[in-house]
DNA sequence: ATGGTTGTTTAACAA
């Protein structure tokens, strides 16, 4: 099974981009986050047309939408809110085999941050705080994938500088900590850090504002993938598609990021 | 220290 998780920034400017990925990497399930649609202009047919008939879509206008696209049905989708928003940033649904599978996108928390002068950062936190509590509240499936774009870089190389990147919104002590409660409440092992150790940088994401993105390569680890530790035996790679940031002159600033089971 | 770009609801936002 292969699984593969990209923040596409508007699924109908890069559909092209998406069905690439599809016919080069023919991942079993993809996830996105960004869609910036409506359901009734998500590109449902393209998809299924690729062979991607089983979709679990949640979108709203302009803004965040995330979607599961699987060439297997699947079960039980569902729709997530937080922080009393409906802003289309978590949906779940279950695979065949009984996994449960939940593609999310994480406020990406504004400028400041201090949740006190800036209450995006305070909604970031907030939506962290939340989704860690209802994994400790509530009972979940024995097998467990957790993808999307979680708008934070957690290890010291999943940005290219930690000192200079501490109080910069992503990489800060207090959404670390943060994402690691959520992390283990959620019981999930890192799936691209159970094969790069931790002292090697890994980026998937590197801002449209740099001149020249690949040769000031300053990224960030924000995409992520996690599974459940009785899924982290059946890990046989993981891999971020940097090549996919070069693949148009128009792409997103995030690269897919894939995990392969055996 | 500052500013740099992109997408959508083409005017401000959000990222």
């Amino acid at each position: 099974m292969k699984i593969a998780t990209w923040n596409i920034n508007s699924v109908r400017l890069r559909l092209d981009l998406v069905l690439r990925l599809l016919s080069e990497e023919k991942p079993d399930i993809l996830c996105l986050q960004e869609t910036k649609t409506p359901d009734e202009f998500f590109p449902t047919e393209a998809f299924a047309k690729a062979g991607y008939k089983h979709q679990h879509i949640c979108g709203m206008k302009g803004y965040n939408g995330v979607a599961i696209l699987s060439r297997k049905p699947i079960t039980l989708p569902q729709v997530r809110h937080w922080c009393e928003k409906q802003d289309c940033r978590h949906i779940h649904a279950r695979l065949e085999d009984g996994t449960e599978l939940h593609c999310v996108y994480v406020p990406a928390g504004g400028d400041i941050p201090d949740p006190k002068a800036n209450v995006k950062f305070a909604h970031k936190l907030q939506f962290l705080d939340e989704l860690a509590g209802w994994w400790k509240m509530h009972p979940h499936a024995k097998r467990r994938i957790l993808v999307g774009d979680l708008n934070v870089a957690p290890l010291e190389h999943d940005v290219w500088s930690h000192k200079q990147m501490l109080g910069v919104v992503s990489h800060t002590p207090v959404e670390v900590e943060k994402l690691a409660a959520l992390q283990k409440a959620f019981a999930g092992v890192d799936a691209p850090r159970h094969f790069v150790p931790a002292g090697q940088k890994l980026y998937s994401w590197w801002s449209y504002r740099a001149a020249d993105w690949r040769a000031s390569d300053r990224g960030r680890r924000l995409d992520h993938i996690w599974v459940s530790k009785n899924l982290a035996g059946d890990l046989k790679k993981t891999r971020i598609l940097k090549e996919a940031r070069g693949w148009t002159p128009k792409p997103s600033d995030h690269v897919p990021v894939i995990a392969e089971f055996g």
